[in-house]
Formats: C-alpha cells, sequence, structure tokens
DNA sequence: GTGAAAGCGCTAACAT
DNA sequence: ATGTTAGCGCTTTCAC
C-alpha cells in the first residue's frame, strides 16, 4: 500500500516494449518472441508486477468469477459441496463469489443479482425452492449467464442440473426398514414442495405400496430448522400409535430425529429405528453409528463444474443436461427389527 | 444474454441527464434534484439497468470483495464461521471471494495472490500457520490489504486478531478430567506448531502440574487428517499403559479419538474418557454426549467482520487489536470415573 | 512479431 | 444541482 502498484504500462516502460506485448506475454493470447518475452519477464520481476484482474476482466469481459448460491453454508451437505467446487476452481483459474439464500426466496434474489452486478462467468447454484431459476430467468429476461443447478430444481427445463436419484435411494432405505419388519414408518421432512423432496418421498410411498402399507404412511412437515423438525416429529412419537421407525429426509432432520428419539427416552434402534439422509463423519462415530442414504456429494461437485465449464467453453449441446447420481443405502447401527411399542414410561 | 445491457450512459440518455447525474442517483454519492432522481428511476426501470460493478471497482478503486481463507470448507467449524462471515458481508453490501489452503502453505499462498490481484478490498484468513501472514507481508513490502486472521496466528505482530482463550479452555478442560480420577491424560493434536494448540497444551499442561501429574504428559500428534490422527492415537491406545483419558484438541481429532477408542473395543467414558473442541449439532445427537471444549465461532465471525470493517473506514488504531473470546466447558457424557485398566480382549 | 490507439463502464475532478 | 472530461488498468482491433 505504500506506493501504488506497477502497471503493465509501467512493465511495457521498463522492458522497452508496448503494453499489447507485455500483455500477451502476461497471457500467452498471442506469440511473442524470445528476445522481448525475457526482457518482460524480467520487468515483471524487478517491478514485482501484478496483473490488476479486475481491470483484465472490464476489458475482456472475462471476470473468471463463479458465483455459488448455498442455501447454508454451515449445513455440512453445502459445505462439503462448496469445497468440492472450490477445489475444481483453483484448478482452473477461476475464484468463487459464495452468498447464502438462508432457504429464502427473496434474499436468494438479491443475493444473486448482487452476483450477476459483478459479472460472475456461471453460476451454480442449489436452490431455496424449484421455480427459483425460472423466475430469475423471467426477470432477466434471459440475461442469465451459464448456470447449473445442484441437489435441487433437478430436471428445470433450459438448465443443466445436477442431483441425486432420491427416489431409489428412498425406495431402498424404506425398504430395509420394511424387511425389518417395521409397519408403522414415519417420515420426517423439512418441506415438501422441493422435487428432491418428493421424489424421496415417492420412493417411500412405493415401497410401502409393495408391502400393502400404503393406508399407514405418515409424513412429518418441520421446517428447515432443527427445533422446527424436531416439534415435529416428537408430537407424533407422542401418540399412542408412534411409528416404529423414523426416515430422515435430510440430515438435519436425521439430527433432530435423533434429538426426539432420545428426548423421549426411547432407545435407538430398539424403540425407533432411524434412517438418516446424507453421510458424515459424525454420524458413525457416536452411537449409534446411523443408517443412512449417502448422497455422493464430491461427484456432485464435480458434475456440475464440467457441466458449468462445458457450456463457458461453449463445447454444450444445446439442450439442457441433466444428471443424476446414485445413491448408496448404509446400513450401520440405528435400524433394527421392529419390536412391540411399549408405552413410554411416566416421567421420562 | 440477447443484446447488450443498457450502460449507465443509456440511463442518462434516456433521462436527458449527464451519466454523473446518473451515476449519482445510483450512489448516492452527491444530491440529486427531485425533477432529475425521478427520470433517472424511471429510465433505470424502463431500461432494466443494472449496474456493472466491475466497472465501478475499478474506477472508484473499492472492489467491496473481501477475501476469505479458510484451511478447509468441509470442517464444521470453518463452515460455521464462513456462514457468520457471510451475513455480515450481505447486511454490509460486500460479497465474500472464498478460497482453501487445504492446510498447505504453499497453496494458501498462491490462492491469496488470487485473491490479492482481484483487488479484494480486505482479508479475512485462517492461516496454516502462524507466520503466513508475515510471509505474505515480506513478499509484498507492505501491500497487503486490512487483514484480520481468525483462529490461528493470534497475537501476530502487525495484524488483528481474533481468537479462543484456548490455555483457559484447555485448563478447565483437563482439570475436569483430573477431578475425575484420571492420571494418564492423553491429548491428540493434528500438530504442535501453531500457537493456538500450543496454548491449549499449555493450558493441559498447566492442570498437570497443579496434579503433580507432569510427567504422564503425553501429546500424540497426527497430522490434519482423520485418518492420521486416528492412527496416532490408537498406536497410544494399544500399549500398556494406555491412558484413560483423551483430550482431542480440534473436532476433527475428537472425531479419531472417538473412531479410534470403538476401533478397540473400548467403552466410552468406561474404559476412555473423552474432552473433544468445538460443539457442534452432532456432537450431542448420538452417544455418548461428547464433553467438549466449545469455542464461540458465531463470536469470532461477527468480531473479525467488525474489525475489518473498522480498518476500512479507517476509524481503526493504529495499533493492531487483539481479540481473545471465552470458551466454555460442555461436561456432557464422553467423560466419567477412571477406572482401573482391563487387558483390551483377545480379537477384538 | 510488434506497436498505436481505442475503449470496456464507470466515477471523480473540475467546471458551471 | 448538474454537466464535461478524463482516465481507472487492461486487452484488443488494426495497422505495419
Amino acid at each position: 500500500m505504500s506506493r501504488k502498484a506497477p502497471t503493465i504500462h509501467d512493465v511495457a516502460l521498463r522492458a522497452g516494449v508496448s503494453p499489447a506485448t507485455a500483455s500477451n506475454v502476461v497471457n500467452g493470447n498471442r506469440p511473442v518472441g524470445d528476445e522481448s518475452r525475457a526482457r518482460v519477464m524480467k520487468a515483471i520481476g524487478e517491478l514485482g508486477y501484478r496483473p490488476n484482474r479486475l481491470a483484465a476482466a472490464l476489458r475482456a469481459k472475462r471476470s473468471r468469477l463463479i458465483g455459488v448460491v448455498v442455501p447454508e453454508i454451515s449445513n455440512v451437505f453445502f459445505a462439503s459441496l462448496v469445497h468440492g467446487i472450490e477445489e475444481q476452481a483453483a484448478a482452473s483459474g477461476y475464484e468463487l463469489v459464495l452468498v447464502s439464500s438462508s432457504e429464502d426466496k427473496a434474499i436468494e434474489q438479491r443475493r444473486i443479482e448482487a452476483l450477476l452486478d459483478r459479472q460472475i462467468e456461471g453460476l451454480i447454484v442449489v436452490p431455496s425452492n424449484d421455480a427459483s431459476f425460472a423466475a430469475l430467468r423471467d426477470k432477466r429476461c434471459g440475461g442469465v449467464p451459464p448456470t447449473v443447478l445442484v441437489d435441487r430444481g433437478c430436471g428445470s427445463p433450459g438448465v443443466d442440473t445436477v442431483g441425486a436419484e432420491c427416489a431409489a435411494g428412498a425406495l431402498a432405505a424404506t425398504r430395509h426398514l420394511i424387511g425389518l419388519g417395521h409397519r408403522d414408518i414415519a417420515v420426517l421432512t423439512p418441506w415438501i414442495n422441493l422435487a428432491n423432496i418428493r421424489a424421496r418421498i415417492e420412493g417411500y410411498t412405493r415401497a410401502l405400496d409393495e408391502a400393502d402399507l400404503s393406508p399407514r404412511a405418515r409424513v412429518c412437515v418441520g421446517g428447515p430448522t432443527l427445533d422446527g423438525l424436531r416439534g415435529a416429529i416428537e408430537q407424533d412419537l407422542h401418540r399412542a400409535d408412534r411409528p416404529t421407525a423414523i426416515f430422515a429426509l435430510t440430515n438435519v432432520a436425521a439430527l433432530a430425529a435423533i434429538k426426539a428419539v432420545r428426548a423421549l427416552g426411547l432407545d435407538i434402534p430398539g424403540d425407533v429405528s432411524i434412517v438418516g439422509f446424507d453421510d458424515f463423519d459424525w454420524m458413525c462415530a457416536l452411537r449409534p453409528y446411523l443408517t443412512t442414504v449417502a448422497q455422493p456429494v464430491d461427484e456432485f461437485a464435480s458434475s456440475a463444474w464440467r457441466l458449468l465449464m462445458q457450456r463457458l467453453s461453449g463445447a454444450a449441446r444445446a439442450e439442457e443436461v441433466r444428471i443424476e447420481l446414485p445413491c448408496a443405502l448404509k446400513v450401520r447401527e440405528s435400524t433394527g427389527p421392529a419390536r412391540p411399542r411399549l408405552k413410554i414410561a411416566a416421567g421420562a
């Protein structure tokens, strides 16, 4: 901050070449003679020149900035996703501008506008709702940069999407529970208006159907917060015909289910079996290790990046690409055979 | 992307005012007459004008971009920190450019250079090592923007820092263990060359001293990865005089300790008590709920942001500010009375 | 292979 | 209160 930083002009001056040539050795946009190149390199070293990427971006209309939008950075799932994306970005000479929507549609729109104003070249979004992207596109009349939707909004028309085979994952999980003898299986979910969640519910429903258990389907909706989810499932757990198994459709829902079951003094999986969603280290550290439907989050990140780069390089086909990656059911300790319900001990 | 976006020039033209006036209604830098203001607003609406923040930043030399550097985004602690910072940034009209150092000094330097090239106005860094910032400053000969170091590098000269009272936290944790009758308490840590870690070790050592247990101090160093940490503590656990308690100095170390103890078929806290570091939801979901030293991560974020904004506004004093926030020992279920060691069951 | 010149879109001086 | 002008630092025609 002492005296103002040298510009490419200074470099050119010192090297006795034109700014254009200096620029060309820095960016390799066009061939440069060995003689000139050497002198420019020398000048750069002596001056400690660093290019101003802001100016370069303005002129070249290439910011090499990618906007990343997630509902909640502190959610392990999204944090892992961002981690994966950042790795790719660093390797490709891009930087990430990260914003959070807090699961709020209005905030999301506002934050995305901020990203667009910054001339980001592309967008990777876990939208707060399935219609987010369509809304954005409508408002901007098509003036939206290449975008990839991840985890949510999968299959939206006109945009590349990456997601999991949620229905299949949920089907496997529910079958597992039914195979264990469970007949009262509750689903715990933050909401039901997202397609990926609906797919999970559909998988659940299908499994129930197969076993003629459809009438016993029950879905607890608790909102995005831990407390809300916990409250929702606790209510269900208080009923006389309380579920003997809970299928939590997100990692936060799984946490909520565990806490609720504990709070009632019930045993996992003795009284209540639990299947979660997503798979992270802490889920198999303390007991019981959680049975869960693992989503391939690293592949989410790499697929999303690949798709985005294809769009940016113009190498992509006109139609949207829709990637669906398989989930893996990890059977661990939180699920066990169904047992007859005991009353909750008074005062427990 | 259809036809090129309107510029402030177009707005001015349509409103019948000068670009300067249009700019002034957009930015409120100088007062504008009601008449002109209204016409500019109208033009903006009709054209769907959005300012190009890249150009504005270049001209005004104010990017309103803050660089954030963390060792590992997927680590819950850092993810929570970033979450907190992003909230503040959004509220203050800034955006965050997020990079990860992967705990690697060279990568860190490279990524920070990339941030500086983008003319970020400030830097919030969890450095990969205590000397990172000094190295950066040396290399750039003072050409470094306002910076706040968080979690690590606390007390570094010439830079604002935010951290926890690690020694006190560790002292409390170790006293708790000693009070439970433990005499062989191992520390598990990724490394010992970071000041915050050394402070934790110092707190541990002090507590040992108080109880005349100094000769029994043992520190297992396992590197940053879960597997490395787990391997390190497993070795110690295999010894005949294995520890009856483990004090893990990071959340990853805690996870490693738990996994290692489990793998040996030992009970927590029956055979081995564990105290962790940091506090997150999953730590008190599955059993046993983890006793841990909680760092006030949200306050880390808000303090760091406040400090940075003070520097940016010039409202800060010349000397560096050093903030140390208290930790809280959360006593839960993973710590219990020391019991005589039993042999590890053969074949377990 | 190299240079001269024109701006990217915006805002800060300096006018009035 | 408003307009005019210059130029942030860079890249890119277009010449040679």
